[in-house]
DNA sequence: CGGCATGTTGACCATGTGGTCAGGTTGTTT
DNA sequence: AAACAACCTGACCACATGGTCAACATGCCG
C-alpha cells in the first residue's frame, strides 16, 4: 500500500509535482543552505555532517552522496562566498566620487552581511579559526583588492578630497562596522531587546554608518560639493 | 631507578622549585590559557579536551579533575572575560568630557582586544553560535550598561556637545571596529603581509579610530573646545 | 519491456568524544 | 612511622564522528 522505500526527498518533491531534473538542485540547494547554518554557528570541526543532514531533512549518507566529504561542502561554501564578496566594488576609479563610493562601499557591504548572514558568520567562523582554509585568498586577492582600493583613496586625499587616512585601517573600519550585525546578531538583538531587525533599522543603522564615516574622514557629500 | 609513576605535571613543577601549593595554581592557569585557546579557534563544540589538554601539557584526565567538565571549563572562561570587560569605563557621568571619555573607551577597549586576543575570540565564537550561554548577560547586565552610557551620550547630543547620533548604533561602532583587530587577526595580518601587529601598528590604528569616530561624531577634541 | 546511469539509504567501521574510576603517588599532620 | 587528604593518571565506557559500501529504487533511453 503505502510505498516504504521511496525515498523520502525525492517522494517530497514528487509531491509538489517538480519536474525531473530539479530534485538534485533542489537537494544541494537545501543541503548547501543548511550546511551554511551549522558551520556558521559551530565552525568547521564543531559542526557534525549528522546535523546538517538533519537541517536538510535527509540522511546523512545522502548528504555525503551529494557533496563528497565534509570538507568538500565546506570549500564548496567558503567559496560561493568569496564570489559573492568579490561581486562587491568591482570597479571604482579616482576621478569617482569619494562621497559617492565610500557611500555604496557602505551600502554594498551592508546589504551582503543583510542577505547572507549566515555565510558572513561562516567566513567569521574560518577567520576566527585561524583561515586554515583561506590562507591563500587573504594573501592573494583580498589583499590585491585591499590594494587597490588604497591607492584610490590616496590619491583622493592628495587632491584634497578627503583627509589623508590609512586605507588599510578605514576599509577594516567599514568592513567591521558593517559585518557586525551578522557576525555579532545574537548581541546586538540581546542588547536591543528585539526579535530580529526591521528593514528599518539596517537603513538606519546604514545611514549613521555612512554619516559618521564620511564626515570622520572629511568627505563632503556631494550635494555639497564646491561648484 | 628513575621514578616511573612520579606525576609529569608535579615533577616538572618540582624542577623548578616550586613552593608546595603553587603547582595547583600554576597547572589551573595552563589549562585556563590552553582552553581559551582553544576554544576561541574552535568554538564549544569544536574544541575537545583531549586538544586542551596537549596544549597545556598534562593529560586529558588532570583537566578534567581540575576543572570538573568541559562545560565547567568554557563557563568559568567566560565569566573570566566579562569580570574583564565589565571593569572598562565604568563609571562616567553627563559632566565629564564628550572627547575625553570617547578616546578612553576606544583606547580601553582597543587596549583589550590587544591584552586578552583569544578571550576576545571566544566571546565572538560564542556570540556567533547564538550565545547560548550569554543569553541572560547579554540582555541583563550588558543591556544595562550600553542604555546608561546611551543616555549620557543623550544628553551631551542635546547640550550641542556632539552630534545627535544614536547611541546603540555608535557603541556597536566602537566595539566592532576594536574587536576586529583581535577577532579577524588572521585577516589583518594576511592582507598587511605581517607577522603580528607592533604596538606602535596598534597605536597608529587606535589613534585613527579615535580621530575617525570623534570627528565623525562632532566631538571636538577638548584642547579646541571653546572657552 | 530491458538496460544502464543516477539516486537513495541502512548497516557498518575505525576513530574520537566527554566523562568515570580504581589504584596509585605525594604532602601534611600527628 | 602512621594516617589521611589531596593529587594524579591509565584504562575504560557508552556514544558520536566522518566516511564506505552493498543493496536497492528510480529515471530515462531504446
Amino acid at each position: 500500500m503505502t510505498e516504504v522505500a521511496s525515498p523520502a526527498a525525492t517522494r517530497r518533491a514528487r509531491e509538489r509535482g517538480e519536474a525531473g531534473g530539479a530534485t538534485r538542485e533542489r537537494n544541494e540547494r537545501e543541503i548547501l543552505a543548511a550546511a551554511e547554518k551549522i558551520f556558521a554557528a559551530h565552525g568547521y570541526r564543531g559542526a557534525s555532517v549528522q546535523a546538517i543532514a538533519e537541517a536538510a531533512g535527509l540522511p546523512k549518507s545522502n548528504v555525503l552522496y551529494y557533496m563528497g566529504s565534509k570538507r568538500g561542502l565546506y570549500v564548496r561554501l567558503l567559496e560561493r562566498m568569496m564570489a559573492r564578496w568579490n561581486a562587491l566594488l568591482d570597479d571604482i576609479s579616482v576621478d569617482d566620487d569619494p562621497a559617492e563610493v565610500l557611500e555604496a562601499f557602505i551600502r554594498s557591504k551592508m546589504a551582503l552581511s543583510r542577505r547572507h548572514p549566515e555565510g558572513s558568520r561562516l567566513f567569521a567562523a574560518e577567520i576566527l579559526a585561524g583561515a586554515p582554509f583561506l590562507q591563500e585568498f587573504l594573501r592573494g586577492e583580498l589583499r590585491a583588492w585591499v590594494e587597490e582600493r588604497g591607492a584610490i583613496f590616496r590619491q583622493w586625499a592628495e587632491r584634497g578630497l578627503m583627509d589623508p587616512v590609512e586605507p588599510v585601517w578605514l576599509i577594516f573600519l567599514i568592513w567591521s562596522a558593517t559585518q557586525h550585525y551578522a557576525d555579532f546578531e545574537a548581541q546586538v538583538l540581546g542588547i536591543t531587546g528585539r526579535d530580529e531587525l526591521s528593514d528599518a533599522d539596517v537603513e538606519q543603522i546604514t545611514a549613521f554608518l555612512i554619516r559618521v564615516i564620511l564626515k570622520g574622514c572629511g568627505v563632503t557629500p556631494p550635494s555639497a560639493a564646491p561648484g
